[in-house]
DNA sequence: AAAATATTCAGCATGTACGCTGAATATTGA
DNA sequence: TCAATATTCAGCGTACATGCTGAATATTTT
């Protein structure tokens, strides 16, 4: 996928860069803690910040793919979707790969 | 494990926004497969960016404790620190916690 | 000491991130 | 339909990130 400067986002950066933001970790880790499901203004409100502030974190993280959403009538549910994590530790397991030995530190 | 600054929750910050460039992604990938240890000079030959730049990349990486250095001569050695990320694999294991159960989605 | 090598520092331009506020949209209930 | 509720959109200012170039520093070699 493409986004609009034409710059190739892979996952990885989606992913890595929603999470390098603590707001946006703290609104999985808080969705997740209330049961996987938590409406918009429910998140909005565990935070100090505006909601609208909240909703462009909610963007993010819906558009790296750590979240999905469904209107319930006036309300949007965001969800959590905990497979898009495991990108994460696809990513670490690169490091448990063994490296060339021909290139191994003396 | 605390940071210069004094505040442990900051630890994850600098770790996962160091993560969440690419190129940056990349030398902890290049130096691991390398054998865990590389001049800067050659980390920077990998990228096409001007030398300065890779140089900031890798403050950025050994501000976050992924990387530690060491002089050699008229080298830098860039040491990989896998223990660091852990911080990732740790901060990933709260989605493996059972969440309460009073608040399970329906 | 001077030159070559390896790396970092300083400063600049540009773009994007993140907070805010005010207005707009969508849905529900009186 | 009007008012209330829930959320999003649009635009703004500030700050920081990231690329660049040119100069500076440190070390080794001649």
């Amino acid at each position: 996928m493409v986004d609009e400067s034409g710059r190739h986002e892979d996952a990885y950066e989606a992913v890595f860069s929603a999470l390098a933001h603590p707001a946006r970790r703290r609104v999985l880790l808080t969705i997740y803690f209330n049961g996987g499901s938590m409406a918009a203004g429910e998140i909005a409100a565990v935070f100090s910040h505006a909601w609208q502030t909240t909703t462009r974190h909610l963007q993010i993280l819906e558009a790296a793919g750590l979240l999905s959403s469904a209107r319930d009538g006036r309300m949007r549910i965001y969800h959590l979707e905990r497979k898009r994590l495991d990108l994460v530790r696809d990513w670490l397991a690169h490091f448990s790969i063994t490296p060339d030995p021909t290139k191994e530190a003396p």
